[in-house]
RNA sequence: CGGGAUGUAGCGCAGCUUGGUAGCGCGCCUGCUUUGGGAGCAGGAUGUCGUAGGUUCAAAUCCUAUCAUCCCGACCA
């Protein structure tokens, strides 16, 4: 392609509407624009980067026996009422682009396929002797996002590789589980990509085992725990640690203390000269089931533990059918505001007691009229602790559980912080990093067949709900996090294999015909060779173009420039920046072996 | 949805406090010079000042409403 012939227009300032490198570089460079929140045009050369990837993930996809299809966008309301989601992705998430066709039928822009697909299975898949089998597609998919972010980070339209594979039994799910997981590393691997693969909440997809693929990035929107022995890595909204010991307590009898202006941990411990590992918190959360009842949260867990709301949604969800629910729509710690439509009195925030009194909600339907009592485990042993007194200024001291009617459920809601040790070796401390989820595997079990009533007949002859798995790849999102994770103070550094160009002939001065000559006969010689590559003819100045050059990243550049007379050209690795002069007649040859090297 | 900010030429911004003929840099067009790291000189084009209403002799500027975008939180590939 030459650029002369081709929309290319580069910006010399980072525009306004990008934040992070990745997204400015994008814009800059011309691979992106905007043209809503969250919505995005992809330019010719973004295009080509996107194919790369897509061909990437279909290669990898296709050798685990995955099948390529397309599967509808627009999804009939009813398919996800069957499933139970339909309420949930309109109204509680909203993710849902919701619509209704001129006969006022209801219908969705798909965000995700578990219904689609399930119903063609129900349908197609009678048999245990079709299984197992796996259907994947690459196509734009919709979600109205909360908050769209960070370009193709975040988008509400967004190209992703979905896939979902049908099992005869939980075994065979794991075996499938276990090659996307090998497939998913071999794709990232394959894209130049540091990654780690992390333990995951399933979140509103469901299932049980989850597993996330992030991309290392400072501007990763997800904290990652490990450990130095690779042993263990997880989402922190899933990680599991050993919180550090207790210290004894300094308490030894139970009494009430005033003190006033603690209404924080840190305040109190300083007061009263304690750790906060001798604390029990109260903290409240109101939770709105989708029957319509809003039920109060009392947690108790360790002063210096914090609620880790993922886990906590997870636990009440569980809790959902005494609620007459199958879910919850919102979770929030109630503000001033909200504390009024329910509370018959001034709460004593900062001073709350496990026991807490029921009396404190004022009775109304649509309420539950006591809290729902949670310990988290980090609490359970504590003896002689410190914690409110339910009277605002007091707090009590050397209390035990025994002063307290214990809450009857015990549970894990404890956020995992870095410093813990880890569970599998406590010599093990998890450290942080941050991460972009580009991929997600998740065995979904039998919850969308169940719920849309997909089953085969086995062996037997019994009517069996089918075992699902699904998996996911952003492949906008990579692309983008490609970057984030390779550029320079220049521009972009594109890894090789997704590189939209492999290469770019520069003729730095385009009047001199010798130039001209040189850089043409390269341009065919290198695109007939199989190498992907760009000429910049255009009528600019060196500089220009050296420097557009270095902001689109393509990996090498061959200048046609000084060292023509020697019958050499100089040949630059954008990388590296390492520059050489070489033969002419041994550019093609040389290029074709780094790039074949570049994509082993 | 809550909190914060911003909308002025294609892009980046100033002007607004204290109302008075719309500005700068880059880019774009023309010409000459230059030709290996975002050239120099000369000339030129480009604006419903987000939108609507109001105050005023007069509004980019003050007031009200509204829309859009971005940032911080809940959501996710």
């Amino acid at each position: 392609m030459r650029l002369s012939q081709m929309l290319f227009v580069t910006l010399r300032e980072d525009p306004a509407e990008a934040e992070i490198p990745s997204h400015k570089l994008l814009l800059r460079a011309g691979y992106i624009r905007r043209v809503g929140s969250g919505i995005y045009a992809y330019l010719p050369l973004m295009w080509r980067v996107l194919q790369k990837v897509s061909q990437i993930v279909r290669e990898e996809m296709n050798a685990t026996g995955a099948q390529e299809c397309l599967l509808p966008q627009i999804q009939p309301a009813e398919l996800w009422r069957e499933s139970g989601r339909w309420e949930t992705y309109t109204q509680a998430e909203g993710i849902m682009f919701a619509l209704k066709d001129r006969q006022k039928r209801e219908l969705g822009l798909g965000p995700t396929h578990e219904e689609v697909i399930t119903a063609i299975a129900r349908e197609m898949i009678r048999s245990y002797r079709q299984l197992p089998l796996h259907l994947y597609q690459i196509q734009t998919k919709f979600r109205d996002e909360i908050r769209p972010r960070f370009g193709l980070l975040r988008g509400r339209e967004f190209i992703m590789k979905d896939g979902y594979s049908f099992h005869a039994d939980t075994e065979s799910l794991q075996q499938t589980y276990a090659r996307m997981h090998q497939a998913y590393s071999n794709i990232l691997r394959r894209c130049g990509l540091a990654f780690r693969a992390v333990d995951a909440d399933s979140g509103a997809i469901g299932g049980s085992g989850s597993q996330e693929f992030m991309v290392l990035a400072d501007a990763g929107e997800d904290e990652v725990l490990y450990t130095q022995d690779g042993l263990y890595a997880a989402n922190v909204e899933k990680a599991v640690s050993l919180p550090p010991a207790a210290e004894p307590s300094p308490f030894t009898s139970f009494e009430k203390r005033h003190t006033p202006g603690s209404n924080t941990i840190e305040k109190l411990c300083q007061l009263l000269q304690c750790s906060p590992t001798q604390v029990v918190k109260n903290v409240l959360y109101q939770a709105m089931y989708d029957s319509g009842v809003m039920v109060l949260v009392l947690i108790s867990i360790r002063g210096d533990q914090d609620v880790n709301e993922v886990k906590l949604q997870n636990e009440l969800v569980k809790q959902a059918a005494q609620y007459g629910s199958k879910t919850i729509l919102t979770l929030e710690v109630p503000d001033a505001e909200a504390q009024q439509l329910w509370a018959t009195k001034p709460l004593p925030l900062g001073y709350i007691a496990p026991n807490l009194g029921d009396e404190y909600i004022k009775p109304s339907k649509n309420l539950s009229l006591v809290f729902l009592r949670l310990l988290d485990q980090t609490a359970v042993d504590l003896q002689n602790f410190v914690t409110g007194a339910n009277e605002p200024g007091h707090h009590v001291v050397g209390a035990n559980w025994s002063n307290f009617a214990l809450p009857e459920q015990v549970v894990d809601v404890r956020k995992a912080q870095p410093g813990d040790r880890a569970v599998h070796d406590d010599s093990q401390i998890l450290q942080s990093a941050r991460g972009i989820e580009i991929g997600h595997i998740f065995q979904l079990g039998t919850k969308y067949s169940q719920a849309m009533n997909a089953t085969y007949t086995s062996e037997p002859g019994e009517s069996v709900p089918l075992a699902m798995g699904c998996y996911g790849v952003g492949i906008s999102r990579l692309a983008q996090a490609a970057v984030e994770q390779s550029y320079d103070q220049n521009g972009i550094i594109w890894p090789v294999a997704i590189a939209p160009y492999q290469a770019i002939v520069v003729i730095p001065n385009v009047t001199d015909a010798e130039q001209v000559r040189a850089a043409e006969r390269l341009y065919t010689d290198l695109n007939q060779a199989g190498i992907e590559t760009l000429l910049d003819d255009r009528q600019e100045r060196a500089g220009v173009k050296f420097k557009d050059a270095d902001l689109i990243g393509i990996p090498y550049r061959i200048v046609t420039g000084r060292s023509l007379q020697a019958g050499k050209v100089e040949v630059v690795q954008r990388a590296t920046s390492r520059s050489e002069d070489l033969p002419i007649d041994q550019v093609v040859s040389t290029v074709k072996q780094w790039v074949r090297a570049a994509l082993a």
